[in-house]
DNA sequence: CCTTTATCGAGACCAATCGTCTCGACAAGT
DNA sequence: ACTTGTCGAGACGATTGGTCTCGATAAAGG
């Protein structure tokens, strides 16, 4: 990531190669152990890219850090189909905090959270894919719902935050670990829950 | 909060005059409308302050807002014993959402999770609290074991973590209210799968 | 072709802010 | 009375987010 191949011009139009290694040092500096400092500076220098190529795509470095979590932890979780609402919540829930629970992962989650909380624009764009997160799993609440595993009282919204506020609660505080025993038991409570 | 009557020097004992008016200018600037900023300066001055008086006290910046969010939201909330598991936890959530909800309160919670994702002072201290708050939830759920309520496969960790997830998730994202309702609800919910 | 135009990498620059250090004043301890 | 530790005030250095400028480069467009 440091200094090698020059990256060819590409004149008037937005040069992809700068944005994907601003991206990627981004999420790589945040991994990176002990305190190393993750700023526009550090970036930039590290992408081998001038402050203002970031500056002319991107409104903020909070913005930068959300569009790089965005793509690093946006690898989709498949949507199962089990047949069941517990089966389904388990495969859901496994995969879920599997990438979330990742060492890599959870650094970014954590920071992205915490500058979503000073810089309007990180967090909007942490609103907008957290409801995308959030619509995901609901559906597969629905889903049981329909087939009579879901009594009507249940709240569907609040049973999509007990799931995901565990998972956020858990990276922020790290009290407690993100696998698949607890994916496994999250999923038998929510459905146990539901009837 | 800004000059009035002149604080006592109390020579070569702590003042704790100032460490109350520290504390309390912490919690009121962060409830400032707008983007008030809220840094080691603007404390110091509206407390009426020096710096070296903050510093010599507290580690860092994120370690006075951790100790006045501490003092703001250690409202103790009363543990309930209404004879029945489902009682019990409407009761705690319905207090504990009522005070997380409140504005200035949800506004600390906010800043102060943020800012124990940068600071280890902040970031310890954050542990020591929520460490607190899990118990004496943990133990409303233990005393329900107890009366046969919670089943023996129930893992009372990840039950305190929903409920408290859910919390902090909703204050983090502010996507949806923590209020009575929710907290009923939520009461319903854990109590119906922990049988 | 040759001019215009937008981006690029590099870095100077500014403002905010954290944390350190110094200073004179003051009062408790002795 | 002398020593010692805190107090309020503020200068100071370092870091960092964000703006601005500059020369180089290559696409657009006649």
């Amino acid at each position: 990531m440091t200094g090698e191949a020059r990256r060819p011009h590409t004149g008037r139009r937005r040069n992809e190669a700068a944005r994907r290694a601003i991206l990627d040092v981004a999420v790589d500096l945040l991994g990176r152990p002990g305190d190393t400092p993750v700023t526009i500076d550090t970036i930039a220098a590290a992408a081998g890219v001038g402050k203002q190529t970031i500056y002319r795509w991107w409104p903020s470095k909070g913005a930068v850090l959300l569009e790089a979590m965005a793509e690093h932890a946006g690898t989709a979780i498949p949507v199962p189909d089990t047949g069941t609402l517990r089966g389904d919540l388990e495969a859901f829930l496994t995969a879920t905090f599997r990438a979330a629970g990742e060492r890599l992962t959870a650094t970014v989650l954590r920071h992205s959270m915490a500058e979503a909380q000073r810089d309007p624009h990180a967090r909007e764009q942490m609103r907008a894919l957290i409801e995308t997160r959030r619509r995901v799993l609901r559906g597969i609440l629905e889903r049981g719902r329909e087939r009579g595993e879901v009594s009507a009282g249940s709240d569907l919204d609040l049973m999509v935050d007990q799931a995901y506020g565990v998972l956020w609660y858990r990276i922020l505080t790290g009290h407690a670990p993100l696998d698949d025993a607890q994916a496994a038991e999250l999923a038998r409570a929510l459905s146990a829950q539901a009837g």
